[in-house]
DNA sequence: CGTCGAGTTTGACACTTGTCGAATCCGATG
DNA sequence: CATCGGATTCGACAAGTGTCAAACTCGACG
C-alpha cells in the first residue's frame, strides 16, 4: 500500500492512555456501570462531606441487604468510597479525588476531541 | 427507634440521580468499563476532531477484527462515538458532548462531596 | 454471658459479556 | 460480472456479574 493515501495515514497518535492505565480506569468505570451502585454513590455524595449510614441506604432500594452490601464493597474496592464502623453502624463517605480523576480523564478526552480543526 | 438519635437521622437527601437516569448513566459507564474500549476511545479522541480508520485501530490491539468491531459497536450504541463509511473504509470520531456530560456528572458529585462542612 | 440487631460473607444460580472462527456484507477494482 | 479486501454479523463458549437465602461476625445491651 502506498503510504499517505487511502486510509492508514497519520501514524502519529497524540497521547492515548497506556494499556495498564486503561485496565485500571476500566476497573473503576466498571464500578460505576450498575444503576444501583450509581445511585448508592449519588446518595452518599449528596451528603456534602458528611457520612451515610447503611441503614439509610437500604430504604432507597428494592434489593436485599446482602446485595447492597456487595455493591458497597465494589465501590469500596474501586476506591470511590470509604467505610468506617462506629458503634453498631457502618458509615460511608465518598473519595472526592477519585471522582475528580475520572472527571478529568473524560473532560480531557472531550476537549481533545472537540478541538475541531 | 427514637428519631434523631443513633443512625438513620437526616431523612432529607440533597439531589441524588433519579433511578431512570441511573440506568442510563450506568449503561454509558458500562461502555467504558473495558480496557480495550477505553483505549479505542482514547485513540479516537487523540485525533483532535479528525477521524480514525478502523484499520489504524486494529494494529494497536492483540484482539481480532471481529472483537474490535464488537467493541466499536458498544461505544457507538452508547453514543460515545459515531462511525461513517466512506469508500472501503469506516471512520470513527468521538462525540465530545457525551464525554462532557459524564465528566460533569462526576465532577458535580466530587464537588458536592468535597464540600466538607 | 446470652441475645439481638446491623452488616457482611458464603454458596448457588440465572444471566450477561468478551472472545474467537466462520460466514456475510459491501465498495472498489480489474 | 467476478474477485478482492475491509468491516460487520452470527454462533458458540468460557468467564464474569447481579441477585438472593442462609450462615456468620461484631458491638451493644439487658
Amino acid at each position: 500500500m502506498i503510504p499517505g493515501e487511502g486510509c492508514c495515514s497519520t501514524p502519529m497518535v497524540a497521547e492515548p492512555v497506556s494499556e495498564p492505565d486503561a485496565v485500571a480506569f476500566a476497573q473503576t468505570f466498571k464500578a460505576l456501570s450498575d444503576p444501583v451502585r450509581l445511585r448508592l454513590l449519588s446518595l452518599i455524595a449528596a451528603r456534602a462531606g458528611a457520612e451515610v449510614c447503611v441503614c439509610d441506604l437500604l430504604d432507597a432500594f428494592a434489593q436485599t441487604a446482602p446485595t447492597i452490601s456487595h455493591h458497597l464493597k465494589v465501590l469500596r474496592d474501586a476506591g470511590l468510597i470509604t467505610g468506617e464502623r462506629r458503634a453498631s453502624w457502618v458509615y460511608y463517605r465518598v473519595v472526592p479525588s477519585a471522582l475528580a480523576e475520572l472527571s478529568q480523564l473524560l473532560d480531557a478526552s472531550a476537549m481533545t476531541a472537540a478541538a475541531d480543526a
